[in-house]
DNA sequence: CGTTTGACCTTAATCGTATTTTAGTCGAAA
DNA sequence: TTTCGACTAAAATACGATTAAGGTCAAACG
């Protein structure tokens, strides 16, 4: 493999961008900054971006590929398909702690809704329903669960999920919230009702 | 009971009112207008309510009397537990449909988030958390449901069910909204776990 | 006395315009 | 192939002038 110059700007790029990105927001930030932290002229940043959103994505991108990772691993691992929501749901509150602009991607939806954040927004949302769906499936194909609709079921678990994580999070520690995860999922697995 | 005139009058203002805040939204609609529609002076109005807010929070207390009249009928009867939450689901998405200005204040949140919108509707999701919560409450002591958490259970359907709407009432007519409704129902009765 | 009202006040929204920022282009240089 | 400074067009900001709208009040009405 070639030295791969142009690979190293580009991270570079990414790299400053993540950091301002962070700090201020994408309608904060501005290209001339991000040019100024990587030590280019701002028509640099264009020879390797077309747009200022161009790069915002890939820096989402960037972050949501870390999550892919260990996602992936829990999907084709040999545990229980119980085990693997669990251990879902862990990476996944792991993640929103992390991952800053990922994070606000999502819940900076109202105060400046731009249309091209939402399509992220969107993009990932049903990636993600895509994934619990693959667990859930897997579930019912080993005769594990039992569901009417997979993908309505997915999609359920999602935007719980996703407006859980506010009350999940106030005044809760980190060890609390684990448990209560758990008590949630057990729900999930076995419902309320007793018999 | 004698002639309550002053009701009169103050009924009809929350008539008018009603009607132009669920055309106009409460940004969009002046004191004039209701004024005008009441066929009082502007000043009149402020006799009867003490400010534009006070007028848009009882025309809100209006539409969610009416709910509560049918979710109260529900509280109270002697059905299951099991089937009280699933009427309270019907007439949750019944009054979704019905009520114009109650439902604005929901999902315009993001739109013109006003302060005092916003505590309307946190009131109204706790009242709401708070009636699944008795169903919930119920059902543990008659031996009926386990779970660890009331609380957290009650949120967690609230949260679940109000992020469910949109993709719930997306290309859904009435009678498969209803079998939707069901099947996550069952879920969170039974849970997706075979045995 | 309970109710209604128009005149009035004050603050917030709108508008028009001048000015500045900023995303994005382009040709030339390194 | 990569970098950059000069440039453009469009959007954001600034600001004063004007209008609209929420809210008050003392007087009037029945």
């Amino acid at each position: 493999m070639a030295l791969a110059y142009k690979d190293d700007v580009k991270e570079k790029i990414l790299d400053v961008a993540q950091t301002i990105f962070g700090k201020f927001g994408f309608k904060k930030t501005t290209v001339d900054e991000i040019a100024a932290a990587a030590r280019k002229a701002k028509s640099s940043i264009y020879y390797y971006f077309k747009s200022k959103e161009e790069i915002f994505e890939a820096v989402i991108e960037k972050e949501a590929s870390l999550i892919r990772v260990d996602v992936i691993k829990i999907l084709e691992s040999n545990i229980d398909s119980i085990d693997k929501i669990k251990q879902y749901m862990l990476v996944r509150m792991k993640a929103l702690t992390e991952l800053v602009n990922f994070n606000d991607a999502y819940k900076n939806q109202y105060l400046d809704h731009l249309p091209f954040i939402e399509k992220i927004r969107v993009k990932y949302d049903e990636e993600e329903i895509g994934l619990i769906g693959r667990i859930l499936k897997e579930g019912v194909d080993t005769g594990k669960f039992y569901m009417q609709d997979v993908n309505l079921t997915s999609i359920a678990i999602v935007t719980a999920m996703k407006g859980l994580e506010a009350p999940l999070f106030i005044n809760t520690e980190n060890s609390e919230m684990e448990s209560r995860i758990n008590s949630l999922l057990d729900i999930l697995f076995y419902g309320i009702v007793v018999r």
